[in-house]
DNA sequence: TGGCAGCCCACCTGATTTGATAGGTGTATC
DNA sequence: GATACACCTATCAAATCAGGTGGGCTGCCA
């Protein structure tokens, strides 16, 4: 199958089972007999464990184990996704990160199950959300890093056309809605800013900075301006 | 030229010059004559004034007023391309945010300027990294939208090869270390933890806590721990 | 017209943070 | 053996924040 193709029967994909047909014989052309798409960032943290991957094709057994082990929180391979840009080898983490035992052992483990040579391709979207595609050969690959640039495409392409066919169902919606003067505090705040400061910048007394910043605390269940600010940022109500 | 053949002889480019001639081509036979290629997130704001992009075919006279008018503090396409995930049209913008009247005047100049219809592909990276290609038809162009998905491929191709060229030149490198438990801390107060809460957490005294957390607002040059904590997000030292 | 929301201001108390200073350990590097 | 740095502890005063209360103003919508 070629690049192009599966870029144009992707994006011609109505149904997931359809995409992800596709995706399985793209992805065993490359030498790769399995592949999991997951979404590392949630917004609830429960999430992440109720949903460890959105599509793959990985043995049920391991999936299981995996999901059993809480893995998700070990898993070196989902660690450091979100910090690199581009494809990577396993082994390249292997070599460039301090690894502890357990995760040398769930490497193993992964291999045993027939997940031996992999590539991960982070997919870096808008307040910080990360998704990973991750491909793997059974009995090994002989070559998997002169395939990077090819799986970079392929899984990226297959984000886009899967997040075109989950458009409707999937809602990016804040959760909480600040006001703007709420926001605009919260803004200076992550800038250094303290409530004397804003108050002088916005010409209004420090008392009605304290008063805004308090509502925003209770609007997004923090204690701290701190934790606001970042909780803000995550929800993409402020920037970075 | 093929997408397939876009995606070969990028990967194998080997300079500058040759992949931005490469990508004239592509976006020509997409109907779309000019293309620019900017990074809108940088660790200096400065930065921002001085290189609007890092490769281009607008017009000089354009880009050149551009600059002068400081125009990226106020171009809607760059303002919410961070927001954005996945291709978009600029009339699109024009239509799903209140623009005030020197954001319209700004895209009837570009307009008038050759720059009529356009696409933008923002394009993500982690720690917030935001990259935005875009495209445009200076005689505008019969169906953008038909050419989303496909300039998404071609956008997304040209940052990775891009970046494989300039990686050796391109260092990611922090520009502050924080120590093991500067950063442990750090990662607390995010988390909404005062000085201490985060004692007993890693068992230290809340003296000790206080005196790391000292040395990280020195290190980060913040006068608060909520900048410090942005700022180290910022920097890639912290996850969000 | 009343309810609701955003915005503005004030007062209060206790908890927390900032910023300085001053001492100790261990480890790695030259 | 000196130097540097991470790490731990401590004290202190001034500034700031967290959390609560109370009130008044506007504009919107049912």
């Amino acid at each position: 199958m070629r690049i192009t193709d599966f870029i144009d029967q992707s994006n011609s994909a109505d149904s997931e089972e359809q995409l992800i047909a596709l995706m399985k014989q793209a992805a065993g052309d490359m030498g790769f007999d399995r592949f999991a798409y997951c979404l590392l960032t949630h917004r609830d943290p429960d999430d992440a464990e109720r949903h460890p991957a959105i599509a793959h094709n990985f043995p049920e057994e391991w999936k299981d184990y995996y999901v059993e082990q809480n893995y998700q929180t070990k898993d070196p391979v989902v660690l450091f996704a979100p910090e690199i840009e581009g494809p990577f080898l396993w082994t390249t983490i292997n070599d460039s990160y301090n690894l502890d035992s357990s995760q040398i052992n769930l490497m193993n483990q992964a291999g045993e199950c027939g997940l031996r040579d992999g590539v991960g391709v982070p997919l870096h979207g808008p307040r910080g959300k990360v998704c990973l595609v991750t491909f793997a050969a059974g009995d090994g690959h002989p070559d998997p890093g002169r395939k990077l640039a090819r799986l970079d495409v392929i899984a990226a392409q297959f984000h886009s056309a899967y997040s075109k066919i989950r458009r409707s169902a999937n809602e990016d919606q804040a959760v909480v809605a600040l006001s703007a003067r709420e926001r605009e505090c919260l803004q200076w705040i992550a800038s250094g800013k303290s409530s004397w400061d804003i108050g002088v910048i916005l010409d209004i007394s420090e008392n009605t900075v304290n008063f805004h910043i308090k509502n925003a605390l209770h609007k997004l269940d923090a204690n701290t301006r701190t934790l606001a600010v970042v909780k803000a940022i995550r929800y993409g109500l402020l920037r970075l």
